[in-house]
Formats: structure tokens, sequence, C-alpha cells
DNA sequence: CTGGTTGCAAACGGTTTGCAAGGCA
DNA sequence: TGCCTTGCAAACCGTTTGCAACCAG
């Protein structure tokens, strides 16, 4: 879902208001290619004069999270990171020194683990997550 | 390394002194089987009679992490877990429901990505962490 | 004796909450 | 007009820090 318009269709029919500031924090977070965290996406959109209150910016996400928009995603830091729900299936390459994530498109890559997994545990699987840990190109 | 005399012995030759609390922290961390976090560490502990500061627990479980005995684990939770580092290489299932974090041994699973990563990046790959959301027995 | 270890209290930083005011449908 | 949304201030909670006392080697 990385079309604005389907977005905001999509939040209205779950009965959420379309007010400036919900359309500038979609709209900020569609600009941006990499995991986001609450108070570096409320930074960016002062900086780009869309003044705003952090609270509102940590109550948006949790209510896009709930919309089925945005996924939230972890990486061993202290706070949260967000991203659009992606149309490709995708992992991550966390650099351990500057600590950026990039992303990387890999499809049906974990069916073969999740039916090893079926048969050894009776655990319901309903989400993975993928992380990849080591060293970006610049950092090497 | 699951064994408190090799533990122990590591520890005292990277300079650390083998005090009571650094033995009773390292036992309970031993005896437990699923991934913790320093504050239910911390408790467990007190529960068990070895009264001692919350401080002290996150400054042991960050000298242990840097002596190589633990590793730390995040689940999309606000805190961190620890687990003294499996001989063998293992995933980790959450349940979704009652948060609980089940282990499973896995072995040479994700070669053939790596493999797919080194053709489509440049990212120096060292580590990965692989976890699966869903249901427990239990909850499902 | 000496430097690593510990306890205590206070600070820190990301996140959440309560409440009154504002604004979209 | 009614209810969702927003701003503000304060609380929250896991974690870190500074400092003095302690104790293993």
């Amino acid at each position: 879902m990385h079309d604005e318009s389907a977005i905001l269709k999509s939040l209205q029919q779950q009965g959420c208001r379309l007010t400036v500031v919900r359309k500038s924090i979609i709209r900020a977070l569609l600009k941006i290619k990499t995991p986001i965290s609450t108070l570096e996406l409320h930074e960016k959109l002062v900086k780009a004069k869309f003044d705003m209150n952090k609270t509102t910016v940590y109550r948006e996400i949790e209510s896009l999270k709930e919309a089925g928009v945005i996924r939230e995603l972890q990486f061993g830091e202290r706070m949260k990171r967000y991203e659009i729900i992606p149309e490709d299936h995708r992992h991550h390459l966390i650099c351990k020194r500057c600590k950026t994530v990039e992303d990387v498109v890999m499809e049906d890559d974990l069916d073969e683990i999740e039916k090893r997994l079926k048969k050894q545990t009776k655990f319901m699987v309903q989400d993975h997550a993928l992380a990849f840990y080591g060293l970006c190109v610049k950092c090497q």
C-alpha cells in the first residue's frame, strides 16, 4: 500500500478523519525508504515546518499501526521503528557501526524453515522477523 | 558454554572477580531455559533470597554480555532479554498473546538465504536474528 | 592495599496518560 | 453539533550514571 490516496481511503473507511496532521504524517512516511522511529519522524516533521506535538505523532503511529498501514520493527535499539507495510516480502540489514537499516527484498525464503517448524513444534506461526546484523558498505 | 565452572574460569581470565553476587547471577541464568529481562532476573534473585540491587544486575548483565557469556535479544517489547549463549543454533517463537518465548533448535537453515544476500548486496553479514510470531500451544 | 564491585539516589529518554481545547464530518 | 483529534504537562518505566562504601585478590 504505497499509494497515498489508497491509504487515505482505507483510513476513512475505518472511521478516521483526514486531518491536516494525519495527512502530513502519512506523506512523510511515504517519502522515507527506511524504518524510522517516532521521535525521528517528529523531528523530521517539525523541521519541514509541520509543527506538531510529539504525543500526536506517537498517537498517530499507533492508529496507523492498528489500521494496518504501517508495521512495527525493532533492531536491538531502545526505540521501535516503523515503515509503511511493503508490497513485497522483505528483511532488514542493520549496520552494527552506524546503525542504519537497509531493506532487502526476498521472496518465499522461509517456507522451508516454517515447514520444519511445524514438524518440530505445535506453535502456530503467523508472522516472522528476519534481520541480519553486520557492516554496511560504507562501514566495512 | 553451559558449564558453570567454564564460565567462571573464562571470566577470571578476563580480569573479573568471582564475587558472591556475580556467581549467583550466573547460576540463576543457567537455570533459566528462556530469555529473561534484567528486571525479571532481579526479581527472581530477590525472591530466591539473593538480595541485591537492581543496578547491580544491570551492570552484571552488561559485563556478561561483553565477556561473551550471554547474548542480548529483543522481541518487540520495551525491554531487552538475555540468555546464556547456546551451544546450538537456535531461533525463537514468541507468543503474541501471552508473550512467552520458546527456543527452537535449527541447524544451517539460513545458509541459502545468506548466499542470495551476498549476491544481491555488498552488506557484510556477521550475525542474524530470526523470530517467529504467533500463538503458543496454550493460547491457540 | 588497591582497583574492581556494589548500593543508593537521582537523572535520563522513549513512551503513555489525563484533561481541556480544537476542528473535521 | 458530536466525537475524533490535538496540545500540554505530568506520569511512567526500563535503564544509566555519579559517588561513596565495600571487598576479592
